[in-house]
DNA sequence: TAGATTGTTAATCGATTAACAATC
DNA sequence: TAGATTGTTAATCGATTAACAATC
C-alpha cells in the first residue's frame, strides 16, 4: 500500500476545493473594499467556515499567512488561481439551451478568463447557429467535431431529464472529462469524467424540509 | 446531555434528505416505466448510492421491503411523500427576476403541488406587476406583506452578489425559514433560518479541476 | 426448501475540531 | 516584549461500509 502512494500531485478533497473557490471570491471581494490582508478567521467568517479550516485549506496549497499580519490577499488570490485555474485555461460546453441553459450562459458570460463556455448545443433547430449571450449555438451532431477542435474538457447539461444521459454520453465520448449536471437525473459515466450534480429540486426539498423541522445543529 | 436528547422528531441529516429526495424521483421514473416493485440494489443505481445506504435511508422513514419483492415503489413514493412534504404544502418566493430567476420559475411552475412558487420579487420596476411563467411579480417594498399574506416559508434568492444579503435580510425578517441561496455570496442570518448554497460557479470550478487532476476515489 | 434480500449492529474510514508550540 | 495568530499534530466526531441473523 505505500509504493502506490501519490507523490507528484496530492489528491484534494472536492469539499476543499469548493473552500478554495470560495475563498478567491472572498479574497476578491476584500480586495475591492481596499482590504490588502486579512486574518484566517477574517476570511473564515466572509466564506462560512471556521478559521481553522481556512487556515489548514491554504497550508494545502502552500499558501502561507504571517502571524502578524494574517494573509497577503493579492498573493493569496494568485496562489489559489494557481491552484484552481489550469495555465492554459480550459474551455467548457453547454447542452441545451432552454430557459436555464440560456441563463447559465449569461451567467458566466466573461466571468472567469480561464474558464469560459465557447460553445453550446440543442437538437432545436430555432437555437442553433445562432449566438446566444455571446457563445455560438451549434447543432447537437456537430457536438464531437466541435468538442475537439476548441479544446474542450468540461461539460454543462441542461437539457430536460429524460435527454441527459445521451448527452452526457456524447459529451464523453467526444472526450470531455468533466460534467456539470443540472438534469434532475443520475448520470452513468466511466469513472474517468467527473461528474458534479446541481439538483434544484432537491435542494428546494432540502430547505423546505429544514425551514419545517429546523437546521440539524451540525 | 440525556436529557435533551429529541424525543419525538428524530433529526435527518441533510445528506439524508437529499438522498431520499432523489429516491422519490427515482421511484416516480419507474413506475412511469411501468414498474412496481423494486430492490435496493435497483432503486441504488438510478440514484447513484449503494444498496446499503437505500436500505440504511428508508429504514429511517420506517419505509419496508419485503426480502422477496423489494420495495412497493407506490407506498414508497407515498411514504417518502409524507416524509419530505408538509402536510399542508409549503410556499416559495423568489427574489431577482433576471435571467436565472425566470429560469428557476420555468423550471418549477406546477413542478411540486406541495411547494410552488408562488411570489417574486424585483427591484427593476419594469419586472413587477406583471406575471412571469406564471407567477407574479411584486416590487421588493410590498415583500414583507407578501410573505406574510400568502404564507411563504421559503426563499429563493437569484439577485446579483451585492444584493443577496440585503434580500436575505428581508426575506428572514418577513419570517421565511429556509433560503435557497444562488447568489455567490455567503449570506449571514439568524441560526434559525436554513441555508442551501447554489454557487454554480464554484461547482463549474470543481468539475473543472478534477477534469484537470482525475476524481479522487472517494 | 434454497437463496437473495432485508433490517440492524459493529467496524472502518475520513473529515473536522481541539490543542499547542512556533512565529512575527 | 507581550500577545494574537499561524502551522501542524492528536483527539474527536459522524457518516459510511461491512457483516450477519432474520425474513419471505
Amino acid at each position: 500500500m505505500n509504493e502506490n502512494r501519490q507523490t507528484a500531485n496530492l489528491t484534494v478533497p472536492a469539499r476543499v476545493i469548493g473552500r478554495l473557490s470560495i475563498y478567491r471570491r472572498v479574497a476578491a471581494m476584500l480586495q475591492g473594499e481596499g482590504v490588502t490582508t486579512a486574518y484566517s478567521h477574517e476570511i473564515a467568517a466572509a466564506a462560512g467556515v471556521t478559521a481553522a479550516q481556512v487556515r489548514r485549506d491554504l497550508m494545502t496549497i502552500g499558501a502561507q499567512g504571517s502571524p502578524t499580519q494574517g494573509y497577503q490577499l493579492d498573493e493569496l488570490e494568485t496562489s489559489l488561481g494557481e491552484f484552481l485555474d489550469a495555465p492554459a485555461g480550459q474551455r467548457a460546453a453547454l447542452v441545451g439551451v432552454g430557459n436555464l441553459g440560456r441563463a447559465i450562459l449569461a451567467h458566466f458570460a466573461g466571468r472567469r478568463p480561464k474558464l469560459g463556455i465557447v460553445a453550446a448545443f440543442d437538437v432545436e433547430p430555432d437555437r442553433t447557429n445562432r449566438v446566444i449571450h455571446g457563445c455560438r449555438c451549434y447543432p447537437m451532431d456537430e457536438l464531437r467535431e466541435v468538442v475537439r477542435r476548441e479544446d474542450i474538457a468540461v461539460g454543462i447539461i441542461t437539457v430536460p431529464a429524460a435527454a441527459a444521459q445521451p448527452a452526457a454520453m456524447a459529451l464523453a465520448d467526444a472526450g470531455v472529462r468533466g460534467i456539470l449536471n443540472f438534469a434532475p437525473r443520475t448520470l452513468h459515466l466511466p469513472a474517468s469524467v467527473h461528474v458534479e450534480d446541481m439538483d434544484m429540486t432537491m435542494a428546494l426539498e432540502r430547505v423546505a424540509y429544514f425551514a419545517r423541522q429546523g437546521t440539524p445543529r451540525s
